[in-house]
DNA sequence: GTATCGATAAACAGTA
DNA sequence: CTACTGTTTATCGATA
């Protein structure tokens, strides 16, 4: 009955959408009768359909099981915590089906050509019936009646599908159409899959997760894990599953199911969970452990029966489980796993009052068995798809940026797409011929768990700041490495109209250094500024004439004369010497600066990563010239650019291009800034006392700078 | 209050 | 003459 109504709402709509298509012309002809027997061809009048939509509360009532209790029913079943726990899980699940409708209406340009669906029209009935339905029955009814209504309607879409081919059958000539209809349905099978998958998802999740508490409806998760064939699955609707069934699907489902239908729906219900259940996570608290404690017993219930069970998820078996019992190890006085003197496992909660009690607990109720395997493959999914939805909440920030910061007007030629930030960033970082990237933020360090970035750094640090004139010295106040936060937030500054955090000189170098030829013409520059930065593609006269400004003004950037042309180069000491902090010899400075660049809020893998690049470099010998002793020098005083040491002792060591200006030889102006920098002022640093030795002394440096560089011609 | 820095504007010269 | 490139000066605001 319930199915019916919907389904006979879908084609109702679809009709009134449509209009007049081949197929719903057929359809019609099958069975224009009514809502009674709208099975294979089953359809109802737009009249009919009309009137089911004005009357949302009868159809909504037709769609419920004959399990509906009222409301008042609930009240006494349900205490009120749970029943607004209960409200607040239906709303996640509306809204995700919402907005997973309205997704799947977007591919309305496919439907139209059979003109069959029209499922967000689907999605507004349904919805309307959900909303409503939700209010009237309890948690595992309305789950209950979910499944019974996904699988009807499934059942009425293979049916379409089945009367569609037979109609292909006689009619040969419309067998193209068909095919494409077919097509069609199949796809929104799949979306059906995917919506129901995703349904259940959310359930296992908030199971776990706590946001909602109870009636986790065990029976409709098992069966809503449903596998790819979801028609065989729903054959068997209360059916007991086998046992390894949902889990196995499941990850095969999330490994696949990188579309962006299920990512997409889970994102938009996140907003539901507080925080995602990460063993430290603190939002267990909510869920009654009952609850948590029957989904488990659940899990554990069918994984015991499992003799082997790697088949059953994509993941290595081993590694997860034996990361995670390692950890339990560490008799540490902090431990993810532990906090506020409760266990953190998913469903456990159990009170600790030390480390070594916890420990004990940990070893003793967690160890490695079947149910903890079956939690942590649970928790693995939790995980994946929260890195999928984090994916897909970062490539919508990235749009929304771009759609509220880009001009319309403005032509993007370099306009990627934006859920290549993160995979270019990664690339460009790992591509980068020297390691300016090295300095991550601390939001990076996951990097290597997860590809997924989240959105612009400097959407919660820098680059807010940035957004109008660069009146801030991003050396002293934002300690933002250019190379670093370019190649995070490549994609960001192109399409987003925000003024990066740096100076015109630090912009201009980068530009420079990144050049294969470490040389750049004048026009190259303003073509990099108007590639890399959405902002610098307007007031053009301004921006360029301060870059002009700036290449003359700065002694850093020496012109060379080339064969077919000017280009200028970096002169890194110049570069570094150009602000030099009076912090010689200070310590307190000296650490102050350090943490001020970065350093200090820099993990540990990432210190001993730039310590072992700076040892790297100290033990190449290529780049054991008079820029190296120099550039790391300037560990201590690279004004905005951590990584410019680094970077710059690379890119002068690395290949020919990588010669300093005086190398290139032909007419090169020195330029005398104003506020030059006395050079017994330069601080030297502990590296730099070490490779002082290596390299030229700073003093000669320091004199042959003074000469003349026309002489080397 | 002062010095410094960076951005911006503008004048100017040289060149294609 | 114009546009572009490059240099220089001046001013302003922010910051230390």
């Amino acid at each position: 009955m319930m199915v019916e109504s919907a389904t006979e709402t879908i084609r109702t709509v679809s009709s009134n959408q449509n209009g007049v298509s081949s197929l719903t012309s057929q359809s019609e002809g099958g069975g224009r009768e009514g809502g009674s027997n709208g099975d294979a061809n089953g359809e109802i009048s737009p009249v009919d359909l009309l009137h089911l939509q004005q009357q949302q509360v009868p159809v909504s009532m037709a769609m419920m099981t004959p399990q509906m209790i009222t409301p008042q029913q609930m009240q006494q079943i349900l205490s009120p915590p749970q029943l607004q726990a209960l409200l607040q899980q239906q709303q996640a699940l509306m809204l995700q089906q919402t907005l997973l409708l309205n997704r799947i209406s977007q591919h309305d340009d496919q439907r139209a050509v059979y003109g069959r669906t029209a499922s967000h029209f689907e999605a507004g009935k349904r919805r309307k019936i959900n909303q409503r339905h939700c209010r009237n029955i309890g948690q595992s009814q309305y789950n209950n009646w979910l499944q019974e209504y996904y699988k009807k309607q499934q059942e009425q879409l293979h049916l379409q599908l089945l009367s569609q081919q037979q109609q292909a059958g006689k009619q040969a000539k419309e067998q193209q159409q068909l095919g494409s209809k077919q097509l069609a349905f199949q796809q929104q099978l799949i979306q059906m899959q995917q919506l129901q998958q995703q349904h259940i998802i959310n359930l296992q999740r908030q199971g776990l997760v706590g946001i909602q508490p109870s009636q986790v409806p065990i029976q409709s998760l098992q069966q809503a894990m449903c596998p790819t064939d979801l028609q065989q699955l729903w054959k068997d609707v209360a059916g007991v599953q086998n046992a390894d069934e949902p889990i196995k699907h499941e990850g095969l489902d999330l490994s696949t199911n990188s579309s962006n239908t299920t990512s997409y729906t889970a994102s938009k219900v996140s907003p539901q969970i507080p925080h995602h259940p990460l063993p430290n996570g603190q939002n267990s608290m909510h869920t009654p452990k009952r609850d948590r404690a029957r989904l488990f017993e659940w899990i554990s219930s069918f994984t015991k029966g499992e003799s082997s069970d790697e088949h059953l998820t994509p993941y290595p078996k081993g590694t997860p489980l034996q990361s995670t019992h390692s950890s339990h190890e560490e008799h540490t006085a902090s431990h993810p796993l532990y906090g506020h003197g409760e266990c953190k496992w998913p469903g456990c909660e159990a009170l600790c009052e030390d480390m070594g009690q916890f420990i004990k607990h940990l070893n003793s109720e967690h160890a490695l068995d079947d149910r903890s395997t079956a939690q942590c493959r649970v928790q693995m999914q939790v995980v994946q798809q929260l890195e999928i939805q984090l994916a897909k909440e970062s490539e919508r920030l990235q749009a929304m940026m771009t759609h509220l910061h880009m001009r319309p007007s403005e032509p993007k030629p370099f306009n990627q797409p934006l859920n290549l930030a993160s995979s270019a960033s990664l690339l460009k970082r790992d591509s980068e011929p020297f390691p300016e990237g090295l300095p991550h933020p601390p939001t990076s360090a996951a990097a290597p768990i997860t590809p997924l970035r989240q959105g612009p750094s400097v959407i919660s640090s820098s680059s807010l700041h940035g957004v109008g004139p660069i009146r801030r010295r991003n050396s002293d106040k934002y300690c933002t490495p250019i190379a670093s936060e370019l190649a995070q937030n490549c994609e960001f500054y192109k399409n987003a109209d925000v003024r990066p955090p740096f100076t015109y000189a630090s912009l201009i170098r980068h530009a420079i250094l990144e050049s294969p030829e470490r040389q750049l013409t004048l026009n190259e520059i303003y073509n990099w500024f108007t590639r890399m930065f959405a902002y610098f593609r307007r007031n053009t006269a301004t921006w360029k004439n301060a870059v002009r400004h700036n290449l003359s003004l700065h002694k850093c950037f020496v012109r060379v004369e080339n064969v077919k042309g000017a280009v200028w180069t970096v002169d890194e000491v110049e570069y570094q010497k150009r602000r030099p902090p009076k912090m010689t010899g200070s310590p307190t400075l000296v650490k102050n600066m350090i943490s001020g660049l970065g350093f200090g809020s820099l993990n540990a893998s990432y210190q001993a990563a730039l310590a072992e690049s700076s040892l790297s470099l100290l033990n190449s010998p290529t780049l054991i010239n008079n820029n190296t002793g120099a550039s790391l020098n300037m560990l201590h005083i690279g004004h905005d650019d951590v990584s410019s040491t680094v970077e710059q002792v690379n890119s002068n060591g690395s290949c020919s291009p990588g010669l300093s200006p005086q190398q290139y030889g032909h007419q090169i102006h020195v330029k005398e800034e104003p506020a030059e920098l006395e050079e017994d002022s330069r601080p030297v640093s502990l590296i730099a006392s070490v490779t002082q030795n290596l390299s030229m002394p700073s003093d000669e440096r320091d004199m042959e700078e003074e000469l003349p560089t026309e002489e080397l011609e």
